[in-house]
DNA sequence: ATTCGATGTAGACATTGTCGACATCTCTTC
DNA sequence: GAAGAGATGTCGACAATGTCTACATCGAAT
């Protein structure tokens, strides 16, 4: 199993968690790539790959038991491993060297 | 059907036809794919998508009839559509806004 | 108990990503 | 002029990702 490369939304998640820091529970990703990347997906969709992603290695999680005012019940905290960083280094990296130099072309915004 | 998001590696394939300008031709994109981001696809992989990419608009080709000293025979040169390039910058500036303040835990190479 | 809001789970299915094998077309070279 | 070789392109199959809707739980407020 090749260490293959990262979904575009896998990535968009990742990102999400990492801007999110200690803050990172799964309907707040989702508003973060709401508002950010102006990206809507249903819950089933991002944990389904939260899910995979955490088969590979990519992030990890905690479970809080109950907080107070909210539903208080359960929750899981995400967390991007060493790994998921790596990765999203490499698709950067990737990404950036292939825009260089066609920022004429990629500015502006439909 | 959604006007959807474009793949990672559609992303990268639109990316090396523009860097390719007149030069965009399945083999050239294929090596550009790999130098600048470290991606070696085979040939149907890569036919695939443009074909793909082709059906939803995002680019487009024209066949050049039989050239001299290489195998003397035609080829497809392609080139990304107006709509193409949109989808890119939307792509970009989505990524963009989430990198935005990561740049600490984003740089170096793994 | 019933309903409600916040979570999370399961199963199904569409889209992308990826190959390897096959088919063509010319130019070489016997 | 048939057999190879090199450059293209085409096909069918299958794996990985992306995406939804419906369903299950738990605790609080009815």
């Amino acid at each position: 199993m090749t260490p293959r490369f990262l979904g575009e939304f896998e990535q968009m998640v990742l990102l999400s968690i990492l801007r999110l820091k200690d803050r990172a529970y799964a309907v707040a990703i989702l508003s973060e790539l709401d508002r950010r990347a102006g990206r809507s997906v249903s819950r089933g969709s991002l944990y389904k790959t939260l899910e995979r992603m955490e088969g590979k290695g990519l992030l990890e999680w905690a479970t809080e038991s109950g907080s107070p005012e909210r539903g208080g019940h359960p929750r899981r905290r995400f967390q991007v491993t060493a790994r998921g960083v790596a990765a999203l280094q490499e698709s950067r990296a990737a990404l950036t060297r292939l825009w260089d130099g066609l920022e004429s072309v990629l500015e502006g915004e439909g």
